[in-house]
DNA sequence: GCAAAGATTTGCT
DNA sequence: GCAAATCTTTGCC
């Protein structure tokens, strides 16, 4: 035999280290605790092969620095507050599958749902770091763009690294995330869209806040805490909320 | 069958 | 700081 017996693990990109999948129980618990497991994790897309539709784009990562929990039928913010619908269904099945919505007409959002089947409970990832594949982010924000009606030949204008994934349609756009991404398990290694748990890393302080645009949802909904973020992370949504 | 509103982003004033 | 873009989902007649 050969020095097969290693096994040592395949060298991995700088920085990421080898992928851990992401474990489903964190997702069965409180969607609170979820979400302060789920800060840090990582989002990843498979490579895609060119296609008619597309050219390739590289595998795409990003580590999850905000997030939104919608916990409930009663929380009045949450999708699941008109009960058991066809578009919100999944919100009601197993944690770890992937709940994605359109919203305004033109934007795409990605949840990951929580709490155990009957339980209506999801996280809005609202913002994540690019740590790989950001040129096929870049990629797939010009394309959303274009398709939008931007005149070929218009130069988008500048936008920083960091701030490809600051909010939740910018983090579907960034990894081509539509509604039918949902059903997904994120949980399965073998999802071309999943989470990983990060490698050890120094605990980040987490700061939770009020949650965004819910002004509709009347109190105390629009003032609960239930928005968590990796503070200082220079990928949070809006002006660095 | 119709009207209203929305878990956002962008660009202009 | 504010309004527009855009179309699906939900509620009500």
């Amino acid at each position: 035999v050969t020095g097969r017996r290693e096994a040592r693990p395949p060298p991995s990109a700088p920085g990421t280290g080898p992928a851990r999948a992401f474990p489903r129980s964190l997702l069965e618990g409180p969607t609170l605790d979820a979400a302060r497991g789920l800060l840090g994790a990582r989002l990843v897309r498979d490579p895609v092969p060119a296609s008619e539709a597309q050219p390739a784009r590289e595998r795409r990562v990003g580590r999850i620095v905000e997030v939104e929990a919608y916990i409930g039928e009663d929380d009045r913010a949450s999708h699941a507050r008109f009960g058991r619908t066809d578009r919100n269904r999944v919100m009601f099945g197993p944690p770890g599958i992937a709940y994605v919505y359109l919203v305004y007409g033109m934007h795409h959002c990605l949840n990951v749902v929580t709490e155990p089947a009957g339980r209506p409970a999801a996280l809005l990832v609202r913002a994540v770091e690019p740590m790989e594949g950001i040129e096929a982010m870049r990629a797939a924000r010009d394309a959303r763009a274009a398709a939008r009606g931007r005149a070929a030949g218009d130069v988008p204008r500048h936008v920083p690294d960091a701030r490809l994934t600051a909010g939740p349609a910018l983090v579907a756009a960034a990894f081509d995330i539509t509604r039918g991404d949902t059903g997904v398990d994120l949980c399965d290694p073998g999802s071309p869209l999943r989470l990983e748990a990060p490698v050890a890393e120094a605990l980040p302080t987490i700061r939770a806040t009020s949650r965004i645009g819910i002004p509709y949802a009347g109190e105390p909904w629009t003032s609960l805490p239930w928005r968590l973020v990796i503070d200082g992370s220079p990928s949070l949504s809006g002006r660095g909320r």
